[in-house]
DNA sequence: AACAATACTAACCGATTGTTTAGTTATTAA
DNA sequence: TTAATAACTAAACAATCGGTTAGTATTGTT
């Protein structure tokens, strides 16, 4: 019936990631976009609708990147080890790549803290609750922990991730490695 | 011989100061900083050049404000115990104010994590390093701790002090404290 | 071949960014 | 009192922001 786009919605959207895990929200223009998605405006919006709408697409994308690591994370049944290898496999997963640093959620939940937008929001602190949830279960997993240290070492953990994302933007791999071995020593 | 300026440059600072503390340095545009400072942008760039100059005196004025801390910090020689008070204080400074979250170089220090401005990286990394120096100068206090242990975990508690800023941007008191004490137990 | 539907290019929108400047007002030294 | 100096107001600057739109190219259906 009618001309066929000459992109992959999937595709563009992927590169979309990329740049907003290198830059941030506000420092990655729609210029910067068309650029490395390929694709200019026009066809930005009329698949994605606004910025907010190429980020929100950005983040499902990274939930799926990231899936199978969670995927493997909740299957697993060796407590805080699992943890801790979730960690390593988060480090990973940055390193393999080009220049993106951190966690694409947790580089955001910094730049949103309190400001604007409610469905950015929304997506943030549902990963993140999700992710406390897991630490939750898998602490859960020593029942010679009480509630209380459980609630507080996934507190302490949540935290930690954020230290660990800044760890990988200026940190090197011994260094991120201790990082992560001295958050794990008593928990 | 000429007109005098009607504002003090000191008082002014510290109210951009506390918006780049709020903010951030991008959110905050030049209109805000006219706002908050009750002058206009002729004066802003007569006194201070740019808006990184009015950053960069924003921070300059930070470290003023939390000079006293710093150099009861210094002061102090109770090893480890002396570095969790400072992270109490650090939460401290940032509670009795108001909306300022966090510590307003660490937040910068994220923003600014690998782009552009070399004199304000410049900035960040000294008070970094410095910080860094005083965190293990502290550690030796400790002679049972080898050299190789001290660097580990003054590198440790300088990344926990992201987390802290993140804590204080979405936890409550007692979540912060928990996180502090759990911080230290590794120590 | 003609039509309808959609995708594409590229220019443009108003608003806002950091920064500058022309014109006016206040202050002080002579 | 006057001339020089500097601070003020307010408008404008070019560049960029996110977002839109008019016009054209491509497609499938009839």
């Amino acid at each position: 019936m009618a001309r066929r786009k000459n992109y992959i919605e999937e595709e563009v959207i992927e590169k979309a990631m990329t740049l907003f895990w290198r830059n941030g929200y506000e420092t990655t223009s729609m210029h910067m976009l068309e650029q490395e998605m390929g694709i200019n405006k026009f066809s930005i919006y009329s698949s994605f609708g606004s910025k907010q709408g190429v980020f929100l697409e950005s983040i499902k994308c990274y939930k799926a990147k990231t899936n199978a690591m969670f995927e493997e994370f909740k299957r697993a049944s060796n407590g805080v080890e699992d943890i801790k290898q979730f960690f390593y496999d988060s480090v990973e997963i940055c390193t393999q790549e080009g220049n993106e640093k951190g966690c694409l959620v947790t580089n955001a939940y910094n730049e949103f803290s309190e400001s604007d937008d409610p469905l950015i929001k929304e997506q943030m602190t549902s990963f993140m609750d999700n992710l406390k949830t897991l630490f939750i279960e898998k602490l859960r997993m020593d029942s010679s922990k009480d509630e209380e240290t459980i609630q507080k070492e996934a507190n302490f953990l949540l935290l930690a991730k954020h230290g660990l994302a800044a760890a990988t933007r200026v940190n090197n791999q011994k260094e991120i490695k201790d990082y992560i071995e001295m958050t794990f020593k008593n928990i």
